[in-house]
DNA sequence: TATGCTTGCCAACAAGCGTTGACCAACAGA
DNA sequence: TCTGTTGGTCAACGCTTGTTGGCAAGCATA
């Protein structure tokens, strides 16, 4: 989607643009957007920082291709609807941990603009639409879609982010045996009025 | 507990010190810790910059006095065991929109180590304290006032900080409705394992 | 061998940051 | 009236930031 097409079989710099995107996303998830400076994400890629601006354009630029994320969401058709929550929560507690594209995400939708905005569009896109699937009236699906990802955030917010010791010590089938029928609730159950 | 007595009767700077921290709550919720420059906040507060420096001694101090947090948690003996979840919920959603100095505190504590250890701090000593009284298992507390937490946190980001679409439009009752028998069963039902 | 694109480094720029210290006006107590 | 304290401004410091442009090697093609 990015570049249109590589007329080069592969590019010898190819390498090092992926160099500076490994270390840009380590940096956007310890230090958040302000503080992860150029200087230091081309000092961890062993490279210039001018190189920076040349392959991504400016620091906007280079955000927005580091934390291309997709959340590669099951198939709801795939399994019961009532294993919905129990599958959305260890799909995204098994992404969370699998890199820190996710936490640098969060970092940064916390602070910045751009990133927040880059957060609405992934609820949008990426979570809602499986909501829509799942929801007994598609008209109630937002609302719904709301509640799952402001529990599914909430955790990653005090376990990854914050670091409350509690949240960091559950293991992960505790977190599921918890979250689970909270997901499920809030995706399929009747309005509580 | 910041500072001992007041021995003149009424310093002639305080009106300075509150309009001060006023505008550094604003700027700190709205901009994190990075973005809201003391120069910005000296600006708001219509003074200059090194009487921030005077009266709180450097950035950090003056995050430190802004966000003094007291959640003012009410009496878990002051009502039905079975509506602590409500009471919980209404009672958070009411203190987030009172003022700013939650969504600053939640913004710095995402990216800033000090904000997220504050973050800790409060709920180690505001939150855990509830949960230890209104848990049927005391050695569970901590487990289980972190996923009260989560959810709780997770509304407000997604709700004060991201704000996703459908997560502000949520009416308040709709909020407790949704999320009290949550919080509820954290705090008090059997483990589910 | 000559040409031209690619990959990289280096030095510098302008702007903004937190922070400091000198200075000044107002006021209170002797 | 003199004096010391308080509340405040101003100008500058050293530093870091994102960003730019020039220059040197490497390599492919002609």
């Amino acid at each position: 989607m990015t570049q249109s097409k590589p007329p080069t079989p592969a590019r010898r710099s190819e390498a090092t643009r992926t160099a500076i995107l490994d270390a840009a996303r380590e940096r956007f998830a310890a230090d958040g957007y302000e503080r992860a400076t150029i200087r230091a994400i081309a000092k961890d890629a062993n490279i210039d920082p001018s190189m920076v601006m040349r392959y991504y354009g400016n620091k906007e630029g280079l955000f927005a291709a580091a934390v291309a994320v997709d959340l590669k969401l099951p198939d709801p058709a795939s399994f019961p609807r009532a294993e919905v929550g129990r599958a959305l929560v260890t799909h995204f507690l098994a992404m969370w941990e699998e890199n820190e594209v996710l936490t640098a995400l969060l970092r940064v939708g916390a602070t910045n603009q751009a990133g927040a905005e880059r957060m609405r569009g992934i609820f949008g896109d990426q979570l809602l639409p499986l909501a829509r699937q799942v929801c007994p009236d598609p008209e109630q699906a937002p609302a719904r879609a709301a509640l799952a990802s402001s529990q599914l955030l909430g955790l990653a917010l005090t376990r990854y982010v914050l670091r409350f010791p509690p949240a960091v010590a559950l293991a992960r089938e505790e977190v599921v045996a918890w979250l689970a029928p909270t997901v499920q609730r809030y995706l399929t159950a009747p309005h509580p009025a």
